[in-house]
DNA sequence: CTTGACATCCGAAACGTTTCGGGTTAAATT
DNA sequence: AATTTAACCCGAAACGTTTCGGATGTCAAG
């Protein structure tokens, strides 16, 4: 079938042995004996054979990503396409595959990431989307394998593991200030779904923006969504069928934010008049709706490249100057909060 | 380190065969027995070592795919991006992981072909974005490893490999018979790199067109880009220097198109009034630009799941009731073609 | 002449799995 | 009672590589 090293080694006259030594880089092997190596290795088109090498334990170049498919498929323009090429991006400039498999959440998914560790497969792994009580860290822990993760645990818990996350607290609290700012006095929110990690940070960013600017907190302006579109269009109509006073609406990402600002064009309102949408992430369909998102920018793609560098650094043993970094967020306004109001 | 079938055998007080044999579902084995050493290998976690099977040269469950990484990186909007998704929903379907590395084509790449085929590392391979007498084909059609191609070959060149692509010669014509419709007499071009496999065919369709249309193919109303923004932006920069009598710009690709939207609204030039412009492939992004892109649809989200589903059939070793797919292209108007001219 | 150092090479074991070709026992058949 | 059959089990080889622990030969130093 392929070349191998016996190949090799029948043809060039050496041992198995000396052809692997030679073709490794060794320096006990004479210099001319490596060349005419070399050239007999070239001339049969030899490729080592992976699964042969990690057999032994060797490092596999490679980078594994589960992607979390809800429910539907992925959609092109979300956080994870964003994140994903950064990632990728990264890893291709360090010679490093990756693996990624698209398992919704659950039993399933738990065994993409045991076939991806424990069978031996990557080298470390890149964890998005914290979840309460996240089992993957845990798993991931416990069998101390590498791993980076896009956004820290929710408060209370235990953060003993390398992350990258947006101060999304402070984006919230941001947002709510913005939009009290602008006059706004029953602004709505709608939150992830509770097992994600970060929907408290939000939940306690926009408790503290009301309180900033003098509201109340009324639990009857929260909504939650899948943090789809379809999950922002859901949240908004149950907002705007429920309470009618409700002059803004603040969702945790752009996603629902374009499936808010649908549910309000389709009742015959106008974004940014009529009812103010704000969102979170700053993916590129943020700036090319309409109109325009005001919204919390999440630099994803550049979050993917350091969760890659930090995460090679630990695959190769060495000591992380930062471990757990908390990025500052920016707002970012645009036409969809509209402009002052009475 | 791990558990392997060595500690499930001694725990269970049976053999590694007979664990393999139980744990692989064959029926010479008791059912008590297998019961009772599946009982054993979840309770020690068992996670079966894939390089170790993969040695045997049993199936990777993997698909691989790479990624030109153009220059820069490869934007999050763009044909790669969708294909991308469509192959990870359909593998993930079928339970087949994805090896994805980004590479930038030349002789690097070419080794990351080699590395996933001959490394055995991969059961298929998705290819994209065929070139002039495609290396990677010749490659793994001489390695007779299974794969399926995202667009054939040039004109003249023999097609003797499973393939979607979509009729883009007469997706040019469709363009530019349309602009002729609205009154433009001078209407400028902007290709991908000559060795890009599906350059002639939206040249031919642009000279048919005009021809159709009863106009003159002028040779110096031709740019070239590379498929990114900023080749569009150059390209249209061109054109309208040495051009002035130009009133639309098709451009091979949505992202091209995009560039050239900027280079003509950063002269003071309105898209769709002064300038009108055209894209091909339907990204998202040219949806939400502004004006809205003119272009001509293709379903890359589809193709990409329809060419996993190829691919998985020729690794099944099924036959293919198609193994050479020709999509016809859809003319989808949008503002950046403005209205009738004089 | 012996010893040691050095350069160069190689045999064999190991990694964890699957699978071929049996083997053993007990029940069923002659 | 002897033979066949079926059910269940297992030893050992194989996949292709890396690497440990030498082996061999040459040459300079003692």
């Amino acid at each position: 079938m392929s070349t191998k090293l016996k190949d090799i080694a029948e043809k060039s006259g050496y041992s198995i042995t000396t052809v692997s030594r030679a073709l490794g880089g060794y320096d006990d092997v004479n210099e001319q004996t490596r060349q005419h190596i070399i050239g007999v290795a070239n001339s049969l088109g030899y490729e080592p054979n992976l699964p042969a090498r990690h057999l032994r334990g060797l490092s596999t170049q490679t980078i594994g990503m589960i992607i979390p498919a809800n429910d539907q498929t992925f959609s092109a323009h979300d956080f994870f396409s964003q994140l994903l090429t950064g990632v990728g991006d990264a890893a291709s400039r360090e010679r490093y595959d990756l693996l990624i498999s698209t398992q919704i959440p659950g039993e399933e998914e738990m065994a993409s990431y045991r076939r991806m560790v424990r069978g031996n497969r990557v080298d470390g792994m890149v964890l998005a989307r914290t979840r309460h009580h996240d089992p993957r860290i845990a798993y991931l822990q416990e069998q101390s394998h590498p791993f980076v993760v896009s956004g820290r645990s929710a408060p209370g818990e235990l953060n003993d593991y390398p992350f990258i996350d947006v101060d999304s607290q402070a984006g919230l609290r941001i947002l709510t200030e913005f939009m009290v700012s602008l006059g706004h006095r029953h602004i709505g929110l709608i939150l992830p779904p509770i097992e994600i990690a970060y929907t408290d940070y939000r939940h306690d960013g926009y408790r503290e923006g009301l309180e900033r600017g003098g509201l109340e907190y009324r639990a009857d302006y929260v909504a939650y969504g899948d943090l789809l579109r379809s999950g922002g269009y859901r949240g908004a109509q149950h907002l705007l069928d429920t309470q009618p006073l409700l002059t803004a609406i603040i969702a945790s990402n752009d996603l629902m934010a374009l499936g808010a600002m649908s549910a309000i064009q389709g009742r015959g309102l106008q974004v940014g008049r009529d009812v103010a949408v704000a969102g979170f992430d700053d993916i590129p369909a943020a700036e090319y709706a309409h109109p325009a998102l005001t919204t919390i920018q999440q630099p994803i793609y550049e979050i993917g490249q350091r969760l890659v560098r930090m995460l090679l650094a630990i695959i190769r043993g060495e000591e992380l100057s930062e471990a757990q970094i908390l990025l500052q967020p920016k707002l970012v306004v645009r036409a969809s909060s509209g402009s002052k109001i009475a």
